[in-house]
DNA sequence: ACCCTGACTTGTTTCCAGTGGA
DNA sequence: TCCACTGGAAACAAGTCAGGGT
């Protein structure tokens, strides 16, 4: 599986090379350019223009944008300074975070006296205070077992409402729902101790302490992964794992080389082995238990529905696995206590915290649509439970996209004659961002918003873009002006694409990459928010991504115009497949080869030879049965004519194994799913009927019910 | 004007259970 | 009946973008 570095269409290369090596030296060279850049207070683009005139273009740039000092740069000065964590008095342990501290802080002020829900200003407010002006949630102990919930302002008792009816805009005002009722988050099992014969092993067997344990098991289950074999995860693993130990144990275990977990290891692997032998009866009974969860958490009532909830489990406790080449992986992720939960719902009725815990708040912010929220330790972030994609809020929301994106398409044609005119614009930033422009229309480019660095991997997107991340050829493979674009993108997914561009743009490359360094920015003119503020202007509720969906449902619905013969559904739906698959690879949606992948590649490879086998034993049968039936002066020979659909059965099968075989090849390295699901107006693939294709044989069960929606406007002749 | 952060979407990987062929 | 494979779901990381505070 490795070594393979095939490329799809000249466009994505893979996995392997997907965490490419980057040198750490970036971020303090930087940081000394920036320093050195404030001091004289110029930006690159006066001293560039102070150099050769190689465009007369230039001259009248430098004056027009000499106005602003360059945003970016004074940010990361900025962040920078702010950075240094300061630890807080009351934070001794591990899970510190800038955030964090904050909402520490926050709760320690104002909660001490008693448990008071918060209330927040929103429309909901006012209406609370007509009913009830100083209604506090009491921890109600009110057991409702049966429906005595039946007091007064009860509006969704009345049975659930089967269906929604679908309306793109239903509250006005950021009004996100009237009546919210759940029961909280599941939270992760407590740490089971492991038995006393399990023990870890430093110079000798030793027993750790529960909670230096737990965390070693965090580790332990990962020895298999790569991951415990890279440098920063095991120097963040070990770093907060001390602090989790006794002061004995940190006095003995100071290298994680000389640490052994293959006892606990081999416990963890024992241990799945026999979840796995367990009788039918076991597994029945486990199966049994997390339906009843389930139907107990993972639904809620919302506006008389009842909504299927999409991750009401709260993330256990575990190391951090960051994507790519990320400083913090390895860190531990902390167990979310009750405490440490904000519940939202409505004013009537909140869900319990376990006995002897509370909430850290209980909220009725009827503007946003989470249920749960919480703060996550390593980047200080928050975490939320929402509700499913097949809910009403999600397909609102969803149908609401695709119909910006419709609204694009009506205006692309005048913005990109804008963006045209733009790149002979006197002004730098107004060039940068018509290029950025055309990328993000062209080839799909994210918007590329600024990162923390240090913080996180370091990837790029359009406006983030760094000299060192495009190559520029006057002349390629026969081709005149191509771009070559090499960098991370989300995710650390690399991106590889070489393409021709119209000559403005690369002259205008050109200048942009004049006089920096690599690891200077491209578009030192631009940033997202002042490219989304353009966009807003163009088009009501433009954005940088629009152009995504748009570009991705319009390829989708052309393709299919193109692909969609007359044929038999299966090859419809091979089409359908291949059309799917040039919108993933405009996207650049990658995935690993799939680990079983070359062997499952080489059965269907075994089964087409043993088809070639049986058709050429199939053809000398036809053949002597011929020869047979000439001798036999037998024209309509009986075994001829058997023989004859005997071959052409057989080369039907054939062929359909083999179109199955490039089918799978071709989606080696691609992922279909994000684009299916994220990209592609569901109408158009509901509108697919009209050439037979049943919405079935295109979406699975819970696509259908996330794209309900689409399927209940359905639409012979729906047009994007 | 800038910056931060909350809210929400998009994305890949991992896990798991069901399926269909030997 | 077993087992390898697969597709789908869960998990959760990492983006985008707007709005509000300074």
């Amino acid at each position: 599986m490795s070594g393979d570095h095939s490329h799809i269409e000249g466009q994505s290369h893979k996995h392997k090379d997907k965490y490419k090596e980057k040198e750490h030296k970036h971020k303090d060279h930087k940081k000394d350019k920036e320093r050195e850049k404030s001091k004289h207070g110029n930006s690159d683009h006066k001293d560039s223009s102070d150099k050769k005139h190689r465009d007369k273009e230039k001259e009248k740039l430098k004056h027009k944008d000499g106005s602003t000092d360059k945003y970016k740069d004074k940010h990361k000065e900025k962040r920078k300074e702010e950075k240094p964590h300061v630890k807080s008095e009351l934070e001794d342990n591990s899970y510190y975070s800038p955030k964090l501290e904050k909402s520490l802080k926050r709760e320690r002020d104002d909660n001490d006296s008693e448990f008071k829900p918060k209330k927040i200003k929103t429309e909901n407010d006012k209406k609370a205070k007509k009913r009830k002006p100083d209604e506090v949630i009491k921890p109600t102990k009110t057991k409702n077992k049966k429906g005595e919930v039946a007091d007064g302002k009860k509006k969704a008792k009345k049975e659930p409402e089967e269906k929604w009816k679908w309306e793109e805009e239903r509250y006005t005002d950021g009004v996100k729902w009237k009546f919210l009722e759940h029961k909280g988050p599941v939270f992760a099992p407590p740490y089971e101790p492991l038995p006393s014969n399990v023990k870890f092993y430093y110079d000798k067997h030793m027993k750790l302490s529960p909670e230096a344990e737990e965390v070693a098991t965090f580790f332990a289950k990962m020895l298999d992964h790569e991951y415990t074999t890279k440098e920063i995860f095991r120097k963040n693993f070990f770093k907060d794992w001390r602090k989790e130990m006794t002061a004995e144990e940190k006095a003995k275990i100071t290298d994680l080389k000389k640490c052994n977990f293959t006892e606990m290891n081999e416990y963890f692997k024992a241990q799945s082995e026999a979840r796995k032998a367990m009788s039918k009866e076991q597994k029945q009974k486990i199966k049994e238990d997390n339906e009843r969860i389930l139907q107990e958490y993972g639904f809620c009532i919302m506006d008389n529905h009842r909504e299927r909830i999409a991750n009401f489990r709260i993330e256990p406790p575990g190391l951090f696995r960051g994507r790519g080449d990320h400083p913090k992986m390895g860190m531990l992720k902390r167990r979310i206590r009750p405490q440490d939960i904000i519940i939202n719902c409505s004013d009537s009725k909140h869900p319990e915290p376990p006995p002897g815990t509370r909430w850290k708040e209980v909220r009725h912010d009827n503007k946003v649509t989470w249920l749960v929220s919480w703060t996550e330790n390593i980047q200080g972030s928050i975490k939320y439970i929402m509700l499913n994609p097949s809910s009403r809020i999600k397909g609102e929301k969803d149908w609401q996209k695709y119909e910006t994106a419709r609204r694009l398409k009506k205006c692309v044609d005048r913005i990109r004659a804008q963006y045209r005119e733009d790149w002979k614009s006197k002004e730098m930033r107004i060039r940068q961002r018509a290029v950025a422009l055309y990328f993000i229309d062209k080839l799909a480019l994210r918007a590329g918003n600024e990162k923390e660095e240090g913080e996180t991997a370091d990837t790029v997107g359009c406006c983030s873009l760094r000299v060192e991340h495009i190559k520029l050829y006057p002349e390629n493979d026969g081709q005149e002006y191509v771009v070559e674009f090499d960098f991370l993108g989300k995710d650390s997914i690399r991106y590889y694409n070489k393409v021709p561009v119209e000559k403005r743009v690369f002259k205008n490359l050109q200048l942009f990459m004049e006089n920096k360094e690599p690891d200077d920015d491209l578009f030192d003119r631009l940033n997202t928010s002042v490219l989304n503020k353009h966009l807003q202007e163009l088009m009501d509720g433009l954005t940088a991504k629009v152009f995504r969906t748009y570009n991705a449902s319009i390829t989708l619905q052309q393709q299919l115009k193109e692909l969609t013969s007359d044929e038999n559904i299966p090859a419809k739906i091979l089409s359908y497949n291949r059309a799917n698959r040039a919108v993933a690879i405009l996207c650049n949606h990658q995935r690993a080869p799939p680990k079983t992948f070359e062997k499952s590649m080489q059965n269907l490879q075994t089964k087409i030879d043993a088809k070639r086998d049986q058709l050429s034993d199939a053809k000398r049968e036809l053949k002597s049965a011929k020869a047979d039936a000439k001798i036999r002066r037998d024209e309509k020979s009986k075994a001829v004519e058997t023989k004859k659909k005997a071959v052409q059965r057989i080369e039907e099968q054939l062929m359909k194994l083999e179109v199955q075989a490039t089918d799978r090849e071709e989606n080696k390295q691609i992922a279909l799913g994000t684009s299916k699901l994220n990209y592609l107006d569901p109408r158009i693939s509901v509108a697919c009927k009209k050439w037979g294709i049943p919405v079935e044989k295109i979406y699975n069960k819970t696509q259908r019910e996330k794209f309900a929606w689409a399927i209940d406007m359905a639409d012979d002749d729906y047009e994007f």
